[in-house]
DNA sequence: TTGTAGGCGTTATCAT
DNA sequence: ATGATAACGCCTACAA
């Protein structure tokens, strides 16, 4: 394997000096539009390309927007893709740093900085907020999808997503609507906010149960609720994985879905969407909330804003209707 | 926010040369204990971190593997989390590149390319045989869950994993297995293979029907079934996916599961395990995977390897008994 | 054990 | 418009 050509090889074969070859490739000022054509097709043929290291090295800026998610959640999955588009949009790369079982989010974070990223985007970050406005302090960082004071975050109007849900089901006709509340995660405090005022306003009964995030703690609660006097009409789960726990154990135990029980979850998974669970949801705008937060990533990095307050960005989420919910009948 | 601290600030605090902090930091020989414990002290003291760039930069070699994987997958997440392991056993560091609909395999690879790696993993690859090999010619690649002709390639035994799955089945009583198979997707070819000779060997019916990957996939293999004259003792299904689509159908048709008919799954995804669905199914060994293909690539990368012939390393997928297959009654 | 010099591939500054 | 030259932060001889 042969050394891989660099400015030089490029120059010399152009018949140029190496700063000339640097102005083309970086398409700058100051260079003849025969240098450049005649440039570009030398580059072209030996295969050259630019290295970033060198490149990251000499420049004062890296350039560099580093990430972290939890790989295989498809949520964060979607916000990363949003990413890449935002970050490209304005000249910046991407460096991802997944955080896994072997792989801690303390880890993840440490590598991103050591690489000279100039922000942060931390994607549904676990660390403590101690250690979160610690980094903070260092380096510009972005939350997505988790609320945090004294830093910059960026997440869904959860409350918001409740009230929409509630009132979708309320516009069917149904009245006892049980919510599975999702305990301490991020946005369940919110959504189960949204819940109360929705259901208020209706006035209809707040009937709040123990939920969860998986499909377990779904299946829990639906046994609750079936080892009760009466179903309720409809249940709207704090995610759509304690939806999926809902419904299973409500059709294995008899109960048609959504015939006799109408059941909604939040998130809009793609499992909710492409099988026939046919899930009715809320979903997410992951496309607002990667823009918002590189947006906002780079107004700190400009330094056109105040170092001292954070800022606390709410993205609309959507209703998704789909077949697990219809008409009281 | 000031500037980060060189290596030539240690020295000047350390009150010595940046060459022996450099000896220092990459733990090499050529500085007396005091010195180092000295070094060590105010690096720690002024946060002093190694620039990888120029690191990458001033070594000949990069120590980098890079990574494509499609975001979201749980499967591919889990071999990022051995491939962090396993690299960094060997002292190197990974560069991820996530597939995704505005990000595609092309791009990731350019990517990584462009980044120095010296190494490729590529985990299931959807790009052509003839790129694919294009781009080993050029670079050491390694493809994780996919073969390939021509270019190294590490997977696991899908025969051997029908053969476990049917074996299993037949070791319960069950003698009408009905398998459904997967198209074209990879691996495929190999599970029906292994699915005919178990079966044959046990002196049952082949039953395939067309199955696929997705959970309607599955539903509609599992209505064809409900409308044959005899349910079969049990489904095994290409995928956990397939699987479970056929497990919402027979329950919603109100045969049950597993006390008329048994389903198992393939691959052990986490909605396998997690959840009440309790789906028995065939593990891929993701550790064992990721190991054996940085192992292969770290010979790619010593050269202590012919270029010409690719390996085809083949890994052992073992039997995960839950609660969806039981005896025939 | 320690220090000095040179260069990795690129870009920025200053001449020409 | 073009070219020489000096960094960027680090590592690797080699010399002391």
């Amino acid at each position: 394997m042969t050394r891989r050509p660099t400015l030089e090889d490029v120059a010399q074969r152009a018949g140029c000096s190496r700063a000339l070859v640097s102005i083309v490739m970086r398409d700058a000022v100051g260079a003849s539009d025969l240098t450049r054509e005649r440039v570009k097709q030398v580059a072209d043929e030996i295969g050259y390309r630019p290295d970033p290291h060198a490149q990251r090295l000499r420049r004062h800026r890296s350039k560099l927007v580093g990430v972290t998610f939890a790989a295989g959640q498809e949520f964060h999955a979607d916000v990363v893709d949003s990413l890449y588009v935002a970050t490209e949009a304005l000249g910046y790369d991407v460096v991802l740093s997944a955080v896994t079982p072997h792989h801690d989010e303390a880890r993840a974070v440490r590598t991103l900085v050591d690489d000279r990223c100039e922000g942060l985007v931390l994607i549904g970050p676990q660390i403590s907020t101690r250690r979160l406005s610690e980094l903070a302090s260092r380096i510009p960082v972005v939350v997505v999808a988790r609320r945090t004071r004294g830093v910059d975050a960026v997440r869904s109007d959860d409350v918001a997503g409740a009230v929409l849900g509630v009132d979708h089901l309320v516009g069917l006709g149904h009245r006892r609507i049980v919510y599975l509340d999702g305990g301490r995660a991020p946005g369940a405090a919110e959504r189960l906010r949204g819940y109360r005022r929705a259901v208020r306003a209706a006035g209809l009964p707040e009937l709040v149960a123990t939920g969860g995030l998986t499909e377990r703690d779904g299946a829990d609660a639906a046994s609750s609720l079936l080892a009760a006097d009466e179903l309720p009409d409809a249940v709207f789960a704090f995610n759509d994985r304690c939806a999926l726990g809902v419904m299973d154990v409500l059709i294995r135990s008899g109960v048609s879905v959504p015939q006799q029980v109408s059941v909604m979850g939040f998130d809009d998974s793609p499992l909710a969407g492409l099988t026939h669970i046919s899930l009715t949801t809320i979903r997410q705008d992951c496309v607002a909330l990667a823009r918002a937060a590189v947006a906002r990533l780079m107004e700190r990095l400009e330094g056109t804003v105040e170092a001292a307050d954070a800022v606390d960005v709410v993205c609309e989420p959507a209703l998704v209707v789909r077949g697990s919910t219809i008409p009281r009948l």
